[in-house]
DNA sequence: AATGAATGAGCATTCATTCAT
DNA sequence: TATGAATGAATGCTCATTCAT
């Protein structure tokens, strides 16, 4: 059968953007199969038959956005940038993923601080997959590495950091008169770059200075 | 009826802390009201009658979350600090409400990205808090107060960096094996505040050059 | 509220016999929990509610069923009849009672060879009971109690011989032009005792035959 | 094309097989199309394909099923035996059926006693076939041919006595610690036929006891 | 203030079957 | 003959809420 016009891409495509456009307004327990089969134009048996659950959806979603992040990590530091440069890197295209993604990211990331029963198992491999992120992360910032309090501290912070305008995503636009397009993310990575490497800098000051002190 | 020795708490804050416990970990829309009032000790009923329902506890949950921010926004801006101390001052009292009323704060945070049909009015005056805040916020910062762009970036990248500790909160003592004490609050609002000063300061700087440029 | 003249029983037990009633004609697994609550009348929730789930239903027929039968033992074997007449008092007793819960037991009886997974647990149980009354049932036969093939043959039986009007029930009426009431109960009680007394001699008899012509 | 050396029959008869098999553990309602499919490793829509629907299948179990016990009758009656010689032909015939073709009379007979509408059409068939070969069966035994209630009675009873083993088979060998081989079937074949003769010529001393004592 | 029964809508999932390939 | 995608109905169950007591 030729393609229907009217309907550009595959099914089980469509319902995977369906259930991320609807994951990343209500979030992953507020939304129904019906909502996402009817969304997606498919019948309600395919969610189950192509990703045998609604949970078989966000586990996908997920794993994709892993997969993105890696793909970053690797590509940026398989070059030989100076460590400013790496960081800032590394933020470019995190944003730049964001910017492509950014559905599949809000979901990714407003989900993770749950613990639903069904992805007890799940949350295993995702865990895991942080851990590696982040040591490839302290990679990039190549400070504290051998210290776990800042390192707790820190890790979560730049994190937030980049991610910050998408976890305010929808309201930006509504509180701040501002047009979001290709501009106003050169400036958004830009922007986040600077405030970190240069928060950065300080708290290392802050930590030799603590250092000094409690050596005293 | 006198208190019954086993319930030290009336049952309206009963249900309150059993609701945040489980939103904080499940999610509002994952968690059910019978499950509330087992962990409540109360007959699901009194949900209703208390708070007219499951969304009327995330409603005061919200409210309360928002009203310890003004009162912290007040206290601070009452007193005549130079902004660096205000700033700093603003982070102290932050994280110290998240220590005290972690799940609650929690709950607010993590269930802001969410548009659900049942909050839709709700929504509104949220969203009013939320820009009187900012305001205030700014005031705290004082940068860039004409700049929309600039202050659509950094307000946001503000609150996550203070927040980010419990956007990840249960995961972060599962990968770094440390312990979350009053020592390490402390560190981190010094940590977080330093990053955020520095970071702005570096922002302001490359707000200007950006200036200088676009003049020439 | 006064007792609704349309609904002379309780919910729970008009649920027990409306599921009853379906489970004898179609089968457990053929019957949806949709079509027993409309038999009962009562909303569909309510099965939940009272059973926890279709399966809680048939759970609590089939223990029901095991008491009955277990009663039955208890009184016969507490008095001091002869073998013959303990025998005959089983049978009238066990008649008896699936004259008067004649769905009940066809529904024990007929679901007994399925092995459900969600009844997995619950085997061991019935298993349990089963082993039980056999070896209370050997003590009404007094035969062969010490040969393992004779007892596995000569149990299922008398068992299957008891219980088979009710494994016919709804056929035999159609095919034989036969009323049943009372008096063919008595009728049925009593020739299958005879058929089964008369039947264990024979086969003892044949039984001491086999082991002397072993003995030559 | 050339025979899979993996696959050694028929897909027909594979299905026919692998339906029979979840048939008698689960039940026929309990079991899925899909569940079959994939035991007899095939396309799910080969089931519709080949017994134009589940239903199909069952039927296709059962009209075997009648046909050799119709096989069995015509074989017995055809040579001129002593009434007890024919009735324990009839016994070892029947066993040996069972022996052979377990499941499928397993699930002739578990499944005899449901009325499922899609079977509405089907039962009056199997009823048909019932009371022929109940009409032979009298042929076999030779008592009471004219007396409906005692026929009515002695026919259920003779069939779940010759079929009580397979009646609870899988439970046998949990509950009594034997083995189930050639042997054991041939004891039980004989133990069954004596204990039907022994019981059913003590049920016509009683019939005839009852004639004198209603005729005094 | 508190209860337990009851409701009706909704949940995710599975069903047997069909159909174009 | 065989496949895998697709359908629409039905599955058992849970939901938040209400109400008489």
């Amino acid at each position: 059968m030729p393609k229907d016009e009217t309907q550009e891409k595959e099914p089980r495509e469509r319902i995977l953007e369906a259930a991320a456009t609807l994951f990343s307004t209500k979030g992953y327990a507020a939304v129904g199969v019906r909502e996402i089969a009817e969304l997606a134009n498919v019948n309600v048996a395919m969610i189950s038959y192509y990703f045998s659950g609604k949970a078989g959806i966000l586990k996908e979603i997920v794993l994709r956005y892993f997969d993105s992040i890696k793909a970053i990590y690797d590509k940026v530091l398989a070059e030989n940038y100076p460590p400013e440069t790496k960081l800032r890197k590394i933020v470019d295209e995190l944003v730049e993923l964001m910017k492509n993604k950014t559905i599949f990211c809000k979901v990714a990331i407003t989900e993770m601080p749950f613990d639903l029963p069904e992805f007890a198992d799940f949350k295993a491999e995702v865990a895991r997959r942080h851990v590696e992120y982040i040591k490839l992360g302290l990679k990039v910032f190549e400070i504290f590495p051998e210290n776990q309090k800042f390192s707790s501290i820190i890790t979560p912070a730049a994190l937030s950091l980049i991610f910050s305008h998408f976890l305010f995503y929808p309201i930006i636009p509504k509180v701040w008169q501002i047009e979001i397009d290709d501009n106003y993310y050169d400036l958004y990575s830009k922007t986040i770059s600077t405030l970190l490497l240069d928060g950065l800098n300080g708290v290392m000051k802050q930590f030799i200075n603590n250092k000094k002190e409690d050596g005293k």
